[in-house]
DNA sequence: CTGAAAGCGCTAACAA
DNA sequence: TTGTTAGCGCTTTCAG
């Protein structure tokens, strides 16, 4: 491999008029830049980006944390950053932590160690505290993780707000029994907590009743969906809701398919409304009726807003792309 | 940041002592040990792994390139290989090219600067012979890709049989009028050649005709099912197949979609495959008949086979756990 | 067992 | 406009 000396050396002239072109300072004389180049060209050579980072503390590599690839929200939030990332010539390195709290850490100490310039949390288990105490190390943005009280930059949906209306629309179709599914607890901390809280504010703007047992803690899977609406229909006929709310298209489509499979109607006996508005709930056996979130705009504005950091300059947020959408199909 | 200096310095000992002791070479005194040990605790001490690489050449970084992270395929087999890199300490940089050689190429040179120490090709669109030629500068695994012809190490699956018993089973069902989609052309070189081999020999044993316009090309998305759908139906009832084997859940789904709006009848006017098994296909309006790969196993051996390779270790293939295997629904 | 010293490839004063 | 030089933080001979 050759390296800067070596392109020195063939164009006759010192390492640092050979650096000075690569970093395209000005002050070289044409005739200079053409044999810098040529030499570069004969030898192949390309700068060493470790070397470079080594030196200048500048790195061009960000970090991504989500807690799981394979959840459709997260892989087309990791496109959108990936995609936004190249632009600026940044690379990105992906970190799953199926939760873990360890793996968040270990994210964050490559943070220290300036494997990564910057980090963009998509997914938040250790304490906030704690995390903030890494910001000395290198920006670190939070994505879709609404965070009030800590100062670090984040770019968020109104979820709250969303549901409510969400609930709204069902209310307004008719149906005031309403059950719900959240994939946190009902006093949880992460933006399970804002859904929770427009759902509340929801029921209680329309004076309908809070049921305990219409609601649903910690569903994800499609399995936990089929679990759901088994409860559901062990429930006598006039205990039984009318709607549900859920957290996920998986919760929603498992609550589907079981109910289908046990004939009961959707939406007549049962409406069913999801989150996220993933590819296939178009073409269910009834289309699902849904919440779409911005994807593609966190993704983006988290990341032009972590590269900003990364670079000194500032950057706002466009709020305005922020926005969630209710999306009308039939199972609501 | 404290560096190998301080940590020396402190435990009043020399940054070689310290730097044997990091890469736990023998010969030093227990008692050093701990005066290092607790100098590097008090200092929050952790390695400049940048440093560490310009100098020993060695990284922990491994690429995976893959056409696009959105696609189901991509993400699962991105989650193993991340799962399967953590085990061994090595990190994942994602690079999507969306189908552009350029992006293949930046990818390259990323290894020849070292960025990353070795690479995992889940895609290929540059000539291969140029793929080969860098392979001077770091270990290449071809994932999924079937290049008999290359001296690439490389894991894949047995994809002509796959669908010659795919194709099978349609016949044995009764089906014996069958269209074929595939993401490439009929001449194409990826993996989707050895399908449409499969295809083509399948139809051959059974004496079946090859119908031109029943084969359709360059598919992808449930948009491009719908198309084919819709081409299909405006055949006559006499030259329409009773069958279609396509090259992905999402084609099949879009079929589906435009069949169950126009009234015609899964499986009974027209039988669908689909290709992959993704995790929606159980809950369809029909649930779907499809091919399942063994993503997990495919990510995993290339992960273990490429970083033996980093280790300079042997690895054999385990062949056995990449098969194949048809999931027989009620599409088809 | 331990230390001194020479770099890895590059950047950035400081001089010229 | 260009060259000299001193490191960035670490590993690795080579001598004790």
């Amino acid at each position: 491999m050759a390296t800067i000396k070596d392109v020195a050396k063939l164009a006759d002239l010192s390492v640092s008029t050979v650096s000075r072109y690569l970093n395209n300072h000005p002050y070289i004389s044409d005739e200079k830049r053409e044999r810098i180049q040529s030499a570069m060209d004969e030898l192949h050579y390309v700068p060493s980006s470790i070397a470079t980072q080594l030196r200048s503390k500048k790195g061009t590599m960000i970090g991504v944390l989500v807690s799981r690839i394979t959840n459709p929200f997260f892989s087309y939030l990791v496109d959108a950053i990936e995609k936004q990332a190249k632009k600026d010539n940044y690379n990105v390195l992906i970190m799953q932590t199926y939760d873990d709290p360890n793996a968040e850490i270990k994210m964050l100490d490559m943070l220290k160690q300036q494997v990564i310039s910057g980090v963009i949390m998509c997914s938040i288990e250790i304490d906030i505290k704690l995390l903030e105490s890494y910001q000395e190390f290198g920006p670190i943005v939070l994505c879709n993780e609404n965070m009030p009280h800590s100062i670090l930059p984040q770019v968020v949906t109104n979820q709250e707000q969303a549901v409510y209306q969400g609930i709204g629309y069902l209310i307004n179709q008719g149906y005031h029994k309403i059950a719900y599914c959240t994939g946190g607890t009902l006093t949880s901390k992460g933006h399970g907590k804002y859904r929770t809280r427009g759902f509340e504010q929801a029921l209680l703007d329309n004076k309908l009743p809070f049921k305990k047992h219409w609601i649903f803690q910690d569903t994800h899977t499609i399995a936990d969906g089929r679990q759901v609406a088994k409860e559901l229909l062990a429930l006598s006929k006039t205990e039984r809701p009318d709607a549900i709310f859920t957290n996920s298209d998986e919760v929603a489509t498992g609550i589907m398919e079981y109910c289908l499979n046990h004939k009961v109607a959707i939406p007549n006996e049962l409406a069913i409304m999801g989150f996220d508005n993933q590819p296939f709930t178009s073409v269910l056996a009834v289309p699902l009726t849904t919440i779409a979130q911005p994807i593609a705009a966190l993704g983006e504005e988290s990341t032009r807003l972590l590269i900003a950091k990364l670079e000194g300059t500032a950057y706002l947020i466009n709020q305005e792309k922020l926005n969630l959408t209710l999306i009308k199909r039939e199972s609501a």
